[in-house]
DNA sequence: CGTTTTTTGTACTTGCTGGTCCAAAATTTG
DNA sequence: CAAATTTTGGACCAGCAAGTACAAAAAACG
């Protein structure tokens, strides 16, 4: 499919904007004429872009928040070699997802993932990239002795992906921030005392 | 509501028929066809037991499902006085989700949250019974001195909840166990050393 | 320009699903 | 046993939402 300059922007208006629709409303009781709504743009539109109707699209729109998710702490993610970066990402972190509270983009891709094998395998990709930036900030630190060396940095990371992943869920269906910083801080903590 | 035995038996056999059904099938693409299908029962009989239809329905199914989340911890939640009860509580955690895989109740349950206000308290009221659980173990064992007395049991148990929660999510999404005995291994041993 | 391709709008179809209705069967009750 | 109540079955309805068809507008192109 090639799409002239205007047709792609219209095509990432439709994304961009079921992207935000979605992260306050459930995928499921999200209808394309509700997209079209939003974005202004017609059911032709939307099927000429994604020939693939309604999951073509949901796809487009989890492989495009999956990017901003990483994107999104990236300042952080890359440099964790001290114990002042580690911290930082953390307030990043909590700060950013108590902002948003409900509406957060990697639940909804969570939302979507069940029944579309498409969508869980952006998901499995993102937290694969997610534990592998973490990983690097571990070793870093151990390569610079702040770190015991005999950490296991891939389990460490693994670690941090279920606790972080955790925490918004449960910041999500509670409204409540505590756990994410509270394992947050324990991992840390261990990792402080490695 | 009153029913004869006769009916609250179908009513149990409704909803269990239909939180198997769930297990493995997302929310938003089960029927009530389907649930009358697998239970055998018709849709008369569904909208007798639960005049809120379909939502009603999910919502009792939701009930259900978070009673079985923790009876089935049960043995092991509410004895972790000694460090073998920890690893026997992990290693009974880690066998059952890896052997169930996708078909997860807790998770079928996050599924049916988004849009659903009364799931969301049920998980909600899940959660922090389970926090305390384990705040409970922490305390007995700071009790026998097995663990640091200045340690916060509450942040330590809330970190908990969101360890396991991430990992069997993250299980959920990709198949794998790694990051849920990660986050639990790195758990027990931030205990051990405090 | 004129033609060809892309983009857009809209009316329509189709299938499904939650929910209703009502009557028959079974069960309880007096 | 007869009346009242509960349980069950299934036909039916209404609405909604995905997807299609097709033509007009706009743009690209030579």
């Amino acid at each position: 499919m090639k799409f002239t300059p205007k047709g792609q922007a219209t095509r990432q208006r439709i994304v961009e904007g079921a992207a935000e629709y979605l992260r306050s409303n459930s995928p499921g009781s999200v209808t394309l004429d509700d997209v079209g709504a939003v974005t202004r743009t017609s059911k032709g539109q939307i099927f000429h872009y994604f020939p693939d109707g309604k999951e073509g699209l949901l796809l487009a729109v989890a492989r495009h928040e999956a990017d901003g998710v990483l994107t999104d702490q990236e300042p952080h993610l890359s440099a964790l070699d001290t114990w002042e970066s580690w911290t930082a990402w953390r307030d990043a972190v909590v700060a950013r997802y108590r902002a948003q509270g409900r509406h957060c983009p990697l639940g909804a891709l969570m939302d979507q993932m069940s029944g579309s094998p498409g969508t869980a395998e952006v998901i499995t990709e993102l937290l694969a990239q997610w534990q592998r930036a973490i990983r690097a900030g571990v070793v870093s630190m151990q390569a610079s002795g702040q770190v015991r060396a005999d950490l296991d940095p891939d389990r460490t990371a693994a670690a941090f992906v279920a606790g972080i992943q955790g925490g918004v869920q449960v910041l999500r269906a509670t409204g409540r921030s505590d756990q994410l910083e509270a394992a947050f801080d324990l991992m840390i903590d261990y990792l402080r005392r490695a």
